[in-house]
DNA sequence: TATAAATCCCAGTAAAATACTCGGATTTGA
DNA sequence: TCAAATCCGAGTATTTTACTGGGATTTATA
């Protein structure tokens, strides 16, 4: 029950994207040594977002990648299920033969996981990249980066 | 972001066990058979259960697993954390080394992490063992079990 | 008291997923 | 033309998952 280093990475990344980006293209060199991130990995994750439409790429010299909307209108939940494929922890077995569910009992804990995914998926919607963003300026305002281990 | 087959076949396992062990203990041979579930993966799964407490054995002939409190008192989150370690789904990257977070850009996402772990937390802490008992009897008796896939 | 049914415990292992790396093709601004 | 960049697909080491197996110990009961 873990986030990947593609959900990781990539929310940094979008973070990133959306601070630098306003006034040009963000290359994925730039990025990746912001966030030290390697450079190739990221360049994956980054062509899900742009598949995903979260991002738009210019290619060629001085090109990058710039979010394709306002930072306002781009969820947690958008970034992480563009890397992670869908976030429900559980998908019932009931679904993988289709006869249904053959014993009551297995089916019965599918109660659990809806709860579970519902619960997520309202959690990471209602976070904006444009929130996050804010929440960097503070931090670094303050000039008191994250003191005593940023638990 | 999935959970693992420990937290669903130990889920399962503790429904099994809190409707079957009333009157006397339950051998892991019988919840296996029921739901259908290695006998040898399902003890693994059971020790971690007894090891933080939910469940107790019995030893010897006759033996078997009871629940070692009332299925009122155990909740889904007991059960899913003992199973899978804790269910937070991202540990801030600061904690790794003790210099606390060089970069705020990596730090700001912690704010993103908490956000989603205190959800799940919540929604599986909320769901107690009995409740799913008695979802399980009402799919019985209505003797339709879960038609059309069972989404 | 022998036997069988059970938990207990630990080690190994095949398969899948993760977290990358690498090489090269293409695009494009200067 | 050159260099900076995205694009694309294949390969690979490491880690995690999902088990299997063997044997020791406990205990009810015949």
């Amino acid at each position: 029950m873990k986030l990947s280093t593609k959900g990781r990475y990539g929310l940094r990344a979008l973070i990133d994207l959306a601070v630098y980006s306003e006034e040009s293209a963000v290359s994925i060199g730039s990025i990746a040594a912001r966030q030290k991130i390697s450079e190739s990995y990221l360049e994956q994750l980054m062509a899900k977002l742009r598949k995903a439409g979260l991002v738009v790429s210019i290619r060629g010299a001085g090109g990058g990648y710039r979010l394709a909307r306002p930072a306002g209108e781009i969820s947690v939940g958008d970034i992480l299920r563009a890397l992670e494929g869908n976030l429900e922890a559980v998908a019932c077995d009931g679904l993988k033969s289709d006869r249904g569910c053959e014993d009551a009992d297995v089916c019965v804990t599918k109660y659990v996981w809806q709860k579970i995914n519902e619960s997520i998926t309202r959690a990471v919607d209602d976070i904006k990249l444009s929130q996050l963003v804010e929440e960097g300026k503070k931090v670094k305002n303050i000039e008191q980066p994250c003191q005593n281990g940023c638990k």
